[in-house]
DNA sequence: CCTCTACTTAGATGATTATCGAAATATCGA
DNA sequence: TCGATATTTCGATAATCATCTAAGTAGAGG
């Protein structure tokens, strides 16, 4: 995993919402923005620009349908992560 | 693992400099400040401030030696911190 | 076309923080 | 005790970033 993509991603877990955003994401196959936002305390500005850190971490995909925007954890990027954090 | 000390870490983590301080205090059984400082351009200050990050953290404890600071990492922690992620 | 809803973007603000130089503290060896 | 080395603390500065409001874009359904 290239190092700039490291960093991105940790730093993108650093944030405790957007680490929590991230772990909603996780529990789900696919989550929409409003979901979110009906379920936590956040402005669809502040959702939206984490979710686009997370995004641009390559540690979540974004899929358009219609109004919505589902979210999604690509899995196999997490798992490179853990596994470059578990060389230490 | 405390969500306090899960956020600290992952903070911790998320600054480069301070990434590759505990990289190679992982890699040593435990490593002096004096040593970082003649492989790494940084200044005294500025390694003491990340070290006391990495300590807050608890990923990282320190035992003085005479005018020397030994850097060890605290592998329990490290473990741990790596369980709970893996979690998500 | 109009309006509602979902999301994004722009711009501003305040908080956090990485960094450094300088001063302080502490230990060692001569 | 003096001078050198190691580390910490202080104070300042600049950069980063989380957050918000307000305005913009775009699809869905009248």
């Amino acid at each position: 995993m290239e190092s700039q993509q490291f960093h991105r991603i940790s730093k993108a877990l650093a944030e405790p919402r957007r680490y929590e955003l991230l772990s909603r994401i996780a529990k789900c196959r696919e989550l929409a923005c409003s979901d979110v936002r009906s379920e936590l305390p956040i402005t669809a500005a502040t959702l939206s620009h984490h979710l686009k850190e997370l995004v641009n971490a390559g540690l979540v995909e974004m899929r358009k349908e219609g109004q919505f925007a589902h979210m999604k954890l690509r899995r196999k990027v997490w798992r490179k992560y853990l596994s470059q954090l578990g060389k230490l």
